[in-house]
DNA sequence: CTGTTAGCGCCTTCAG
DNA sequence: CTGAAGGCGCTAACAG
């Protein structure tokens, strides 16, 4: 019993001859450790947690594959919990990875609440936030920052001499893509001492459809912008195919930037200028901490920001 | 101790007096039943495996969301396995689900193998098939009919009276999306008494570039196809982008049609016509299957499919 | 190097 | 309705 115990986990205190007779038991009766019996008995599941917001958002699916190629090398498994952008689901789901002993917990929600906090306090393995960061810098977390992501977009707009420049926010409940990146807006449009303008602002849902909506009602207004920010991808090529659907042409008419670079950035014409988040890099980071802190190891910074940059496609020209 | 098991698990045999207590002594000491002792003391994890061939595909994610959906109905929790796409770490996550013995399981990776069929034997739970099928029907499966799909896809631009059909398929490995889709095809030219032509198939890799690439090899063509059916969304809509860079025009010049009915179908101009496959319901279907099989209720129907539909949009003109 | 002995935290009879 | 006892399949000391 022991022995085969020795054997499955690669210890090496097992004589070669005997090894391999256990190889030999093991294919004969078709034995399949058992991975539960093994975590009781060990305390440790190997497996880590990844709650993931939305499954079927690709910028997620991108931190998924960072997150997952860094918990193979070091041989953890994951298992992935959609928590369907639901606040009390993602806190559900918390608390089912935690029953079922996880080793350590990536958490992709956002905004990070005191409810969250509070699950988190609770587990009593480590946690990071991954694409997402906590406010009160209580929990580890690996994020861009997207405040300065939506402030370089619309600097370059207005480096490209743009002066009346709309945007299409997420919602500002949201932390991370919504408000961060409405507050990086008008900070770049303070510091270039254009006046902030409420008409120019539309919130929408981060779908294509609340892009191409919001950028309807900029066409109709009577002093329409020269250009838009848009929070999304998705929102900015929405907009696009808006602008164009009304006769009007991207660039000449209007400039589009988004932050994203999704795929779909260059699934359009014209391709979308849009500020670059390494979201793979995210999600490698972010396990790679986690990594080290289930081996206790000690990490010098806990709050890590990756930097992001703009990548120059065909949606923005200058006025 | 037996009564707080009996109190975690609703049995009814407590007197509401104790379970009142017993939860406040939940609550006051922060308890959280340890999912694995329970698992190994029970037998049961009341958790399906999902092994999904690509986490980053959006036809998968809504496939999940179908599975996740009737999950939560029925109370079980889900751990979603990403394969990369990659047999043998298909191969591989299957067994680690088995290990963590899960009650059930969910395969979506096609094209299914013996080597499948053999980790499958050996799982002593039941397994459904999900969006992909056994040829050899030993397996449950839930999927639609691609072969069908693709011969009404093709049938409809004959029945617009095109017969210079070109098609950008997948590869002819994968039976579902990339053989069958191509028999479809085949079969659509035959009941029409058109001529098989390779020079007018190229094989891409489901992806926007590789669609383009095939397109701008239709366009080179001395006799260029007047039609062109893709066996994916996004390959569609990389050739329609290669017809518009090249100055031709949709449907004008060239029309489109596609099979998966994905988000980004509406996401083009003009907007994609594409035959819908109802993937949510078939991680749904799949799902309740697989339910029914855990609790042994015999089932009627082992291997289902499900009824697909031509989405007419804007890509196909008449001849 | 290998076998023996205790648990891991819970569920499940079985008494009471 | 509640407590006691045994055991789920494995790992972790501990002897030998």
């Amino acid at each position: 019993m022991a022995t085969v115990s020795r054997v499955v986990n690669n210890n090496p205190n097992v004589k070669p001859a005997t090894r391999k007779k256990v190889y030999e038991a093991i294919e004969r009766l078709g034995y399949r450790p058992n991975a539960v019996a093994r975590g009781l008995a060990s305390k440790k599941t190997t497996t880590v947690g990844v709650v993931i917001p939305d499954i079927s958002n690709a910028m997620y699916a991108e931190v998924a594959r960072g997150i997952e190629d860094i918990a193979n090398m070091y041989h953890y498994n994951i298992i992935l919990a959609n928590a369907d952008k639901k606040k009390d689901k993602e806190i559900r789901v918390i608390n089912t990875l935690l029953e079922k002993q996880v080793d350590g917990l990536l958490f992709l929600g956002a905004p990070v609440t005191d409810e969250h906090l509070q699950a988190f306090k609770t587990a009593n393995v480590p946690i990071v936030l991954c694409a997402t960061t906590d406010e009160s810098g209580q929990v580890p977390s690996v994020d861009i920052n997207h405040e300065s992501a939506a402030y370089d977009a619309v600097m370059s707009l207005i480096g490209q001499g743009h002066k009346r420049i709309a945007m299409i926010s997420g919602t500002l409940q949201d932390p991370a893509n919504g408000y961060a990146r409405f507050q990086g807006y008008k900070r770049a449009l303070e510091a270039s001492g254009i006046p902030y303008d409420d008409s120019l602002v539309r919130i929408g849902n981060y779908r294509y459809e609340s892009g191409a909506d919001a950028m309807r009602y900029f066409i109709e207004l009577s002093e329409r912008p020269t250009a838009v920010f848009s929070a999304t991808d998705e929102m900015a090529i929405g907009a696009i195919h808006a602008i164009q659907d009304s006769g009007l042409k991207v660039p000449s008419d209007f400039s589009v930037i988004s932050v994203d670079n999704s795929r779909m950035a260059s699934m359009v014409r014209p391709q979308l200028t849009t500020v670059a988040q390494p979201m793979y890099d995210i999600g490698a980071v972010s396990m790679r901490l986690l990594t080290k802190l289930m081996k206790k190891e000690n990490v010098d910074q806990s709050q890590v920001v990756l930097p992001h940059e703009i990548v120059v496609r065909q949606s923005v020209g200058g006025i």
